[in-house]
DNA sequence: TCTGGGGTCCTAGGACCC
DNA sequence: TCTGGGGTCCTAGGACCC
């Protein structure tokens, strides 16, 4: 029986997000920034069309953006988040096993199935038409060959939405394969894709045709395991369950330059608690914390450093008081005064998901923490993110990121509803 | 003024062991 | 003169993804 995977895309995501609830924008040039505005992380059609590429620095696009009339807003994660989760939802409904691969797209298994492309066109007008999002849909035989069937169903509107590889003859997927530039297909990025050109391997087609055993020579089992799946053999299989993280990291840049320990101590301690509690969701504890610490790269005419250690812990924990006082140390051992500071960050590591016991733990002393971390997350979930935090946090927080243009959580938040005038 | 954040997997090389 | 062959574990770095 012939495999049949579907990848199911969400279009332009956070755009379309900002607006469900905002119909006016509709068909209006509209983009995502970064955090502190800083890129473009999602484009509407209308600005892709006037040649704006993904991860545009904003403040290139100023000129054009006045004279295009391009609207911008912050991201907004509490809403696309919860968005995501319905979207999800509704799709795990058509099918027995799904894959949640990002934010906006996922995998769904639907070997077995008839007329799989009237299927997903019906699947396609329930999203729309429940949840307002709008989607495309790829078909084929292995996840590879579906992201290729989803880019063409994105880019050629003669397929409404849906593109079904495992219905097309092998001579006119061959066809639509050798239009496609190999640095489309998952998993080939910028370096691949230079080095595949030099190998006169320019197209999906070529690599699909190429030897086997020269690219795992030249590339690795990574590149060789596409070029089957572009032959239409399944090597990679759904992962329905998502594995708990191995590492958890938490870093941003700040919203402008910071040179004094003191505020570095803030925001490593923000970013600590904020990955602690990304800890404890996952019912996991870290046995190490890495502080990174970095100037701004873009400004080389400023004195450059950056540096990062690994702190290890005496025992696995999840307590944010524990994790921070080990972070704390971290920086102070890498800080050097002097510099103007950009981003800092904490990567949790050696993550376990269950401490081990040993002779010497003070059992009443975990019990205490585990107490009292439950208590804090479960008011910061109910009130809010950041209710209830560590002081060493800061109250001004002068470093904190900028986000001029965020809209509003319309559908997590009481007093931040979606307004309706009669 | 102004350039994201959070992940995964693979490989190479060093240290160490028998 | 001559200097094994594997195996494991760890880390750093590269490449890629969204």
């Amino acid at each position: 029986m012939q495999r049949a995977i579907a990848l199911v895309d969400c279009n332009n995501f956070y755009v379309s997000c900002e607006r469900l609830f905002r119909p006016d924008l509709e068909n209006r040039p509209l983009v995502i920034l970064s955090n502190n505005d800083g890129c473009v992380v999602s484009r509407s059609q209308e600005v892709k069309d006037l040649g704006v590429p993904m991860a545009a620095p904003w403040f290139q696009l100023k000129d054009m953006a006045k004279k295009h009339g391009i609207i911008a807003f912050s991201s907004n994660y509490t809403l696309y988040a919860d968005i995501s989760n319905r979207v999800m939802q509704l799709l795990s409904q058509f099918s027995p096993l799904q894959e949640i691969y990002s934010i906006d797209e996922c995998f769904l298994e639907l070997t077995g199935m008839n007329e799989l492309t009237r299927y997903a066109r019906h699947m396609r007008a329930t999203l729309r038409q429940s949840i307002g999002i709008p989607v495309c849909v790829g078909i084929a035989a292995s996840k590879t060959l579906a992201k290729l069937a989803n880019h063409v169903a994105k880019k050629q509107p003669g397929y409404k939405g849906v593109c079904n590889f495992n219905e097309l003859p092998e001579d006119r997927l061959d066809t639509l394969l050798n239009k496609i530039s190999v640095n489309e297909i998952w998993g080939v990025g910028r370096r691949t894709t230079l080095r595949l050109q030099e190998m006169q391997i320019t197209s999906a087609l070529a690599l699909k045709r190429a030897p086997a055993k020269r690219i795992r020579a030249e590339f690795g089992v990574v590149l060789e395991r596409t070029v089957a799946e572009l032959n239409g053999a399944a090597c990679l299989e759904l992962d329905e369950i998502t594995p708990p993280r191995s590492q958890i990291i938490c870093s941003r840049s700040f919203g402008v330059s910071v040179s004094n320990l003191f505020e570095l101590e803030q925001a490593v301690i923000a970013y600590t608690s904020r990955a602690a509690e990304k800890l404890r969701s996952q019912h996991a504890m870290a046995s190490c914390i890495q502080v990174s610490l970095r100037t701004n790269p873009h400004k080389p005419q400023e004195p450059q450093y950056q540096s990062a250690t690994t702190v290890p812990l005496s025992a696995a924990s999840d307590d944010t008081r524990l994790l921070c006082h080990a972070a704390l140390g971290g920086l102070r051992h890498i800080y050097r005064s002097g510099y103007a500071y950009q981003k800092t960050g904490v990567m949790l590591s050696g993550i376990v998901a269950e401490r081990p016991r040993t002779l010497f733990d003070d059992v009443a002393a975990q019990e205490k923490s585990g107490a009292l971390m439950a208590t804090l997350d479960q008011i910061n979930r109910r009130m809010g993110s950041g209710t209830v935090r560590l002081l060493g946090e800061g109250i001004s927080k002068d470093w904190a990121m900028k986000q001029r243009n965020m809209s509003r959580r319309y559908t997590t938040k009481l007093d931040e509803l979606a307004v309706a005038n009669a």
